[in-house]
Formats: C-alpha cells, sequence, structure tokens
DNA sequence: TCGAAGATTGTCT
DNA sequence: GACAATCTTCGAG
C-alpha cells in the first residue's frame, strides 16, 4: 500500500483519470487519520478545456495546475467550498483530474463531525466540497506533493471495466457535454442525486 | 475599483 | 424545484 508514484500521473490525462477509481485518498491529521477509496473523478484538460480553470491561462490561482504532476491543486469556490485535484501530464501541460466522490475507510466518526449535515455515511463524502470538508483539505493543501503525509494517494484495488461507467461532466457550463467523468457504476456514494433525479423525471 | 461568474451545497417551499 | 449563502478571481473601465 505505498503511494502512487508521481510516474503515475505523468501520462494522459483519460487514463490517469480512469485509474484514480479505486485508489485510496489518506489525510493524516493532528486528530487521527482520515481516509477513502476513490469512487467517482472528473478530467479537466488543459486551456482547450472551457470548463478546466486553465483556460483562463495562467494565473496566481491556476499555478498549480501548470506545476509539477502528482501535486495537489485546491480551490476554492462560491465563497464557502474547496475542492481537490491530482495534477497530471507534465509542467507546463495544465490539467488534472478532480475527486468527486469517497466512499469513507478510516476515520468515519471524525467525518461526521466535520459534516453535521450528513444524515447518513453516504452522504458524508459524494460530493467535491463534501469530501474535502469530511477530510480537512482546504487552502493549505494547495500545491502539495500527493506522495508523503500529511496528504497522499495510495494504490487500492483496481476497479474492472464492467464495474466502471463514463458519463458527461456535471455541475458546469462549459463543454459540459465532454464525456470526462468516470465512476463506480454500484457505489452508493457517488455523488450527483439531484442530477440524476433531473435526468429521470417521474422516479 | 467594480461587477459578474463560479468544477457546490443546504434549506426552504 | 428554486434559491440563498459567501468570497475569490479575473477582466473591464
Amino acid at each position: 500500500m505505498k503511494p502512487l508514484p508521481r510516474s503515475f500521473y505523468v501520462r494522459d490525462t483519460l487514463e490517469v483519470t480512469r485509474d484514480v477509481l479505486g485508489t485510496l485518498i489518506v489525510h493524516d491529521t493532528t486528530e487521527g487519520r482520515l481516509a477513502g477509496r476513490i469512487v467517482e473523478v472528473e478530467a479537466y484538460v488543459g486551456e482547450e478545456d472551457a470548463a478546466c480553470h486553465a483556460a483562463a491561462g495562467y494565473t496566481s490561482r491556476t499555478a498549480p495546475l501548470y506545476g509539477p504532476p502528482g501535486h495537489a491543486y485546491v480551490y476554492f469556490i462560491y465563497g464557502m467550498h474547496w475542492c481537490v485535484n491530482a495534477v497530471t501530464r507534465d509542467e507546463g501541460l495544465p490539467s488534472a483530474v478532480l475527486v468527486r466522490a469517497l466512499e469513507p475507510l478510516d476515520g468515519i466518526e471524525l467525518m461526521r463531525r466535520r459534516r453535521p449535515a450528513a444524515r447518513w455515511i453516504e452522504e458524508l463524502t459524494n460530493g467535491p466540497a463534501r469530501l474535502c470538508r469530511a477530510l480537512g483539505i482546504t487552502g493549505e493543501h494547495n500545491g502539495l506533493a500527493l506522495q508523503r503525509p500529511p496528504l497522499l494517494v495510495r494504490r487500492g484495488d483496481r476497479v474492472p471495466d464492467d464495474a466502471v461507467a463514463v458519463t458527461a461532466r456535471i455541475g458546469i457550463t462549459k463543454a459540459a457535454e465532454w464525456p470526462l467523468r468516470w465512476l463506480v457504476t454500484d457505489s452508493p456514494f457517488v455523488s450527483g442525486r439531484r442530477v440524476r433525479e433531473k435526468a429521470r423525471p417521474g422516479r
């Protein structure tokens, strides 16, 4: 159960995104270890991707996207939420994998305390901002390497192809139709409840 | 310096 | 299903 090496991230972003499913994200804090299995991710693929923050070019905000692969890109959105990405490809090629949902593994009681709005365990980490809240990931982690504590990604059991689905990305307005969202089909921990309700009215 | 938009979520109707 | 919360970032003036 070693951390994923940097070479894991130095590949085509779509390959990395698919392979991240099933890996484990671990945050060691003074209050204890928080960890979960990644069950939903999205790819954001460079300046030509209008939904990618790098579409704005190199700025102080997007700098980590242009930095070394295997590092975290943590951004603040809607005045209250943090979201975490893993930077991919290579320096100067700004693309990343957004972690959208986890299956909680370690530190579930601590997650419950951090996420009082969650009514049951499936709501602890089924959304990009929810999982950051539950794991205590904030701007402090922006730009950190993902190969060592406090924040790292470990190899897990590979999710077989027949358990993986690909869909359009969620919650964006630009390039929204691009099929760059991967998820573990049968996992009850994936996000997008409201989206599914919209997509299947009357059920 | 100002205004608008945003890779979301929780609450209310 | 609609909308408010809340603030950083960026581009325009």
